[in-house]
DNA sequence: CCTGAACCGATACAGCGTATCGACAGGTAG
DNA sequence: CTACCTGTCGATACGCTGTATCGGTTCAGG
């Protein structure tokens, strides 16, 4: 599908770009169930048919969002050229971008995604790794051991951060349910060692991103220093 | 709704459990959205609104189903007793799990998976670092990052091998088609970093798993090493 | 044996993705 | 200028979804 592009003639009241921007909205406000075909078509104005003149299909819809996201977590000429700060810069990027559209993260374990801007957040991560001169395959390993530390932190974070409750009190209730439920775990006795992390709320886990970051790239300059030897 | 058991009285052609496993079955051959309430029930030979009698809602269900894939990646006694041993084989038989059902990703990323067999399992992430006797938030943070690197590299790994169909003929053209689709994008000059790697047909990755899990171990023990000093 | 509670089941409703087909606008060829 | 043809827009329709509602049925406890 990335091969044909929107066909943009004649008479445009819509576009594929329109489309897709409308329907990050619709995420992003209502989660991604929202985003449904007749919802975006009406945001637009339009009927719902009308949509897939410019998108094949629903699936489709969603890998351009995604997509689109990729393009707006590139740094491009930000992406500082000493390669550690620059990991660590795209890192942070791709972790900001997640939580900012927490239904990213669903839609990459729905279906390998392969746009041209995901591939080319592929290649500044690799590119940030070109000081290193690494043979392509060692570069490789570390961009997706980085990579998916990443998505997996975010994963969590963003599934943690969308459980709770939008409305105040709603989410008050919320807190107060699964807080008694966690605290019966603990208190079951099942759980010897994550009890008292349980009963303290679990929710208040404190930011170890950088922690875990570190850690790999840690490994990364001690394998270095190994080879130099 | 886990505070609500199963009802279980008189008579009780379904059952929780029954739903549950046919509901994985399900999903291991169709895919997770094969998973509705109404094929369920026909592969149970029953009608669709009474599986509402053992399960709340279908969202609840797909959250036993998570469950029940928890339950199965215990290791229980069979785990090692020495800590990095330990780590290594939870981390594999997650990831085997996650590998034989690719659609448990997936439901890891649309809700906050908070089951008593996923908390089990947590509390055996913890028990393995137990000998390391270590402040609870430092085992906490081991247990995140490592975790969260292993979830990373599954849900990669899953969705690529869920994009492949499973009819042979079909699995051919469609390499050929993302084949041909990568070396254009090589091709474009746009992607000089990993221009070699889209040619070299991407899906013949090399097996990385390890590599990452060792620099995340490796950074354990060089952070405790740096600890007793 | 009676009664209440639970399960089972049929029907119905709103919403979904999208196949099909008709109507129509606009650029291009004659 | 006219004719056509390509691609957009739109209405309708089909089969599927989750589940609210409610009535019938069966069983356990008293």
């Amino acid at each position: 599908m990335w091969a044909r592009p929107d066909a943009r003639t004649s008479r445009r009241a819509l576009s594929r770009e329109l489309i897709v921007r409308s329907a990050i909205e619709l995420a992003d406000r209502d989660g991604l169930d929202a985003v449904s075909i007749r919802r975006v078509a009406a945001a637009l104005d339009a009927r719902p048919m009308s949509l897939y003149s410019h998108v094949p299909a629903k699936d489709d819809l969603l890998d351009l969002m995604f997509d689109e996201l990729a393009a707006r977590s590139l740094l491009g000429a930000d992406r500082p050229t000493a390669w550690e700060p620059a990991l660590r810069a795209i890192a942070h990027r791709v972790r900001a971008v997640g939580l900012a559209h927490p239904w990213s993260i669903e839609l990459l374990s729905r279906r390998l995604q392969l746009g041209p801007n995901v591939m080319r957040l592929l290649d500044e991560w690799v590119a940030a790794l070109d000081p290193l001169r690494l043979p392509p395959g060692q570069a490789w390993s570390i961009v997706t051991a980085v990579n998916d530390y990443v998505t997996g932190y975010v994963n969590r974070e963003a599934a943690q951060r969308r459980a709770v409750p939008a409305d105040a009190t709603q989410a008050r209730r919320w807190r107060r349910e699964v807080g008694a439920y966690l605290t019966d775990l603990a208190a079951s006795g099942s759980y010897p060692h994550i009890a008292p992390l349980l009963q303290e709320g679990y929710a208040t886990a404190p930011d170890n991103f950088e922690v875990g970051l570190d850690w790999i790239i840690a490994s990364i300059k001690a394998s270095r220093r190994g080879r130099t030897r």
